[in-house]
RNA sequence: GCGGCCAUAGUCUAGUCUGGUUAUGAUCCGAGCCUUCCAAGCUCGUAACCCGGGUUCGAAUCCCGGUGGCCGCACCA
């Protein structure tokens, strides 16, 4: 391997190779940039990845529910997505560079006022302005807008568009929650499904897509409770890694790690139950087998911040491949999105309290799956060394896509036909097991390190004497011996991490 | 979207400037032999000029368009 290669392009070499994820798709016309297959081994880490979400989500007491991925072009009216989701455009006359409009007259005119602006208003104002092309400096055409939501139809004639985010979808269900959780707030619902955004220029592979999976968890929750919920006196002493808008005003990267507690004393955050959802969002990347030295939280700077968001942080991975990556997005939305929903659809979407009505706060936990996907591929990677001439995969056991691989030390019948039994015996406990005789028994450890297989187990001529079989470590490389009818059990709790290579070596001893 | 560079087996690559045999090499993959634990070896085999059009007796090679990639600008609610 050349040295000079960039890191994503041996991860995507990988993902090709050994069929994680391929791309741009379709790849047999040419492919469309935004789009991506997921190849066997990326749709079982996709799947346990959800897994890891959805068990973590269940035990915080959220429910899942699935909603259309079409909605009529009322409810994105309402959302603020059919404007506040569009970028006002121009394009120069002359040398065919496009600007956002909106930008060009905040740099050469400050003082104009162009908030709510429509574009043909935006145009007027170039013109009257004088406002140029940035790099040419000739005149510029017509505003026009560009949503970066997909249209469709629905019958003859209807508008329509394709979600842009979950979150929306399950906002439109607040009345139906409200019957399900018997009237009670706070109520916590997630969906996990695809989302669509029409980017100008997708790049950078996998990390902007213009489809994706997203899990969007929301809170229901009343003001008055947002400071005293419940749960988050057993989170309060808990040290997350925070870099606030201040320490970035400062030009700071790294993190100050800092207790829940204190974070809220120093004002970082302002609520007890948005600090819980950070602290829950945070949880969920654990879960998903991230390392904590290589997680940040970032408050959003105020410029970045989106149109429904009070405060957000973002969850961001760091990567071999691009730096720090965004990965995750929790916002204190307020009551932003019913109000809007209930002043469109003239549907009452609030709550009594005290005999007054009320429209409770909504506070969000939102990411897409395809980063962290791609990003704990970048982070398990490791190249190739003195002791291993492949690259390998370091997977948390529980995340990784083949669990077991089991090998005949040869491939003679008399160590292939128990081998076979063996494999049966593994699949029928449940497990993702690879069976393999081809080539040297080295090569096929590699193979499996390749992916990122955390166990294999090997039967030798010692099987046929005494019922042991060999368990070897991806990452020790080390082997175990273990009798037969232990083998399934054994391999749960390695899988688990309920117990560690390590000590079963030394129970062995 | 704009500008620059680029596109050859699954992967990496030679050949393109200067058009002309059966398109180079490695690796991977498959079959077989051998092999008692970390890519051994040997034999055989599969597999490619991004798509479309043009110039030409003849195009991987030259020209045009499209698609995709990388870098810069813009964009990333």
């Amino acid at each position: 391997m050349s040295s000079e290669r960039e890191f994503s392009d041996i991860i995507a070499g990988l993902a090709k190779k050994r069929g994680f994820f391929w791309g741009p798709s379709p790849e047999i016309y040419g492919g469309s940039a935004g789009f991506f297959d997921l190849g066997p081994l990326g749709k079982l880490l996709k799947n346990r990845l959800e897994n890891a979400i959805r068990t973590s989500f269940v035990r915080a007491n959220f429910w899942e529910v699935e909603c259309p991925t079409v909605s009529p072009a009322a409810v994105w009216k309402a959302s603020g997505h059919l404007d506040g989701f569009i970028d006002p455009v121009t394009k120069c006359t002359k040398c065919g560079q496009i600007f956002r409009a909106d930008n060009l007259i905040e740099e050469q005119a400050p003082d104009t006022l162009i908030a709510g602006k429509s574009v043909e208003e935006l145009t007027e104002i170039i013109t009257k302005q004088g406002i140029v092309c940035a790099s040419c400096k000739s005149p510029l055409g017509p505003v026009d807008s560009y949503n970066l939501m997909m249209k469709t139809r629905l019958g003859l004639d209807q508008d329509a568009y394709l979600r842009p985010e979950t979150a929306t979808s399950t906002y439109l269900l607040f009345r139906r929650f409200l019957t399900f959780f018997r009237d009670k707030l706070p109520m916590s619902v997630f969906q996990i499904g695809k989302a669509y955004r029409n980017e100008i220029s997708p790049r950078q592979g996998m990390l902007r897509l213009r489809e994706f999976t997203q899990t969007e968890g929301q809170i229901f929750i009343l003001e008055e409770d947002e400071q005293n919920w419940p749960q988050f006196e057993a989170i309060k002493d808990v040290e997350l890694p925070l870099l606030s808008y201040q320490a970035q005003e400062k030009g700071k990267t790294d993190p100050v790690k800092m207790t829940i507690s204190d974070a809220l004393k120093k004002g970082h955050f302002q609520k007890q139950a948005y600090a819980w959802c950070v602290y829950l969002a945070y949880s969920i990347f654990r879960n998903m087998g991230f390392s904590e030295d290589k997680m940040r939280l970032r408050q959003h700077m105020e410029t970045e911040k989106a149109h429904y968001a009070q405060d957000a942080w973002d969850i961001e991975i760091h990567t071999d491949s691009f730096g720090w990556v965004e990965c995750c997005g929790v916002h204190d939305r307020g009551n932003y999105d019913l109000t809007r929903h209930q002043e469109f659809s003239k549907e009452k979407l609030h709550v009594k309290v005290n005999k007054q009505p009320v429209v409770p706060n909504v506070l969000e936990i939102a990411f897409g799956i395809e980063r962290p996907l791609f990003c704990l591929i970048d982070n398990s990677f490791q190249p190739e060394s003195e002791e291993r001439d492949t690259s390998w995969l370091r997977f948390p056991p529980e995340v990784a896509p083949i669990q077991i691989a089991v090998f005949p030390l040869m491939g003679k019948p008399e160590l292939r036909v128990p081998a076979q039994e063996i494999f049966g015996a593994v699949m029928d406990a449940g497990f993702v097991a690879q069976f393999d005789v081809g080539g040297s028994i080295g090569k096929r450890y590699r193979r499996q390190d390749e992916v990122g297989t955390p166990f294999c187990v090997t039967i030798d001529y010692t099987t046929i004497e005494d019922g042991t079989v060999t368990i070897r470590d991806r990452d020790s490389m080390e082997q175990v011996r273990v009798q037969k009818k232990e083998l399934v059990e054994i391999l749960g709790t390695l899988i688990k991490g309920s117990v560690q290579f390590e000590s079963l070596m030394k129970a062995s001893k």
